[in-house]
DNA sequence: CGGACGTTTGAGGAACATCAAAGCCTGTGG
DNA sequence: CCACAGGCTTTGATGTTCCTCAAACGTCCG
């Protein structure tokens, strides 16, 4: 796996209240007055393919909103494999542990070329004080990563390989408006499913055969109905 | 699986603020005045082991705190079969997501005789607007879920039957402050770890022939030293 | 005593991991 | 422009683990 810290030279600085995603993000609730709480710039960082945004253990200062792309939360296993722990869309916050002043938990690791917001955690802290909508919208992300989480639990990681993969290819399309969708490496397959590189490269070849899937290198396109008989 | 609902008479009306378990619970941090906000009676109340307190998708309208035994957070499958999400420790937090105004995500079950105080999320939306430390409770179980989540995808649901096990028994040994702790059924093994119920009585049988486990109705201790030789 | 329930054990087979090798694509340098 | 190296994917052969099905055993309780 590569492994490239990023270069945080040059950020942009960024225009919350213009942002294109703003109904997505974290302050989609914020009001004019609150912005100005603001100290420090919120940076908008853009990571390349196999770029490391954070790692795990690593002091906590920023959390990160997903504009574009998509990145992979890792943990190495004590036998030097790793796992994927979840998937990050755009919308979606990276690092929400800085908010309790811990070290992050995973490593952050880019799929595909990301554009992020680097948000100060200070500054997060003296909004939520003020802004009561703030503190709905942290809460709610808890939220849905612990049922995410929970999904996972219950969904991917049982069942036989076949069922897994599946049902992440119909999760992977469920995240995109698009027709097609980005299909993650076999080796990150098998991270994320628990089951091996040479398992996933099979089923995947297997869908392909049944016409099931389609792929033109990373982008990947699946007849559902069919899929769905797996699960 | 038996399935018996709460029976919610009689509870005793708790004074939170002699709790015995107050330095664990999402109250530690409330002053004295706080308490006056408390409109709704907070009631203490016991369910017997398999008793179920509340049900998947059904209104959320509690927040529970474990004051002792043990509850199971369960999902059932579309086939029929059962997973065990989480675990609940006395400290732990049943239901957070009562506070998001939406249904219970899980069914919780009581896995021995266990005692949880009932804590109406009307009262507890109207604290956070008062008492910030509320809120860093708060936001610290809710990282607690999701760490602990994360630890169970990466070490539970991965590796041989033998290392899965060994690694929940270090885990349950490692919540108790005593020296032995609660095993739980061969079959909710199997659905904590994403294995069969014979599988998991294999094993357990396994340990207990190597002396690495002593087992007394549901009571267990294990030689922590040599099972950590199968992680 | 008899039935219900949980646990243990066995035999057989299927699914998956492991090990190994070949194929394929991409980018680089001669 | 071609050759080649490196990474990722595919495929095969083999072995192990675990699931499935089945039956027996122990324990608790009416």
């Amino acid at each position: 796996m590569k492994d490239t810290l990023i270069n945080q030279a040059s950020p942009g600085i960024n225009k919350c209240q213009q942002c294109c995603i703003r109904e997505l993000v974290l302050f989609a609730d914020l009001q004019q007055d609150d912005f100005k709480l603001l100290h420090q710039p919120i940076c908008n960082i853009e990571i390349k393919a196999g770029d490391t945004l954070y790692r795990e253990k690593s002091a906590a200062n920023f959390v990160y909103t997903i504009r574009s792309g998509m990145i992979k939360l890792v943990r190495y296993l004590p036998n030097g494999n790793y796992r994927i722990i979840r998937l990050l869309h755009p919308g979606d916050l990276a690092g929400i542990e800085a908010l309790h002043g811990l070290a992050y938990l995973h490593h952050a690791i880019a799929l595909k070329n990301t554009e992020i917001c680097q948000i100060p955690i200070a500054d997060i802290e003296q909004l939520i004080r003020k802004s009561p909508n703030l503190y709905k919208q942290l809460t709610a992300r808890w939220q849905k990563i612990q049922s995410d989480a929970d999904i996972w639990l219950a969904e991917l990681t049982v069942g036989s390989s076949k069922k897994r993969v599946a049902n992440l290819l119909l999760y992977l399309d469920a995240q995109n408006t698009n027709e097609s969708f980005y299909l993650p490496a076999r080796e990150d397959l098998g991270a994320l499913l628990a089951i091996t590189t040479e398992t996933a490269s099979r089923v995947i070849a297997e869908f392909k055969r049944q016409g099931l899937l389609q792929t033109q290198q990373h982008s990947a396109q699946i007849d559902k109905v069919k899929l769905e008989q797996y699960i």
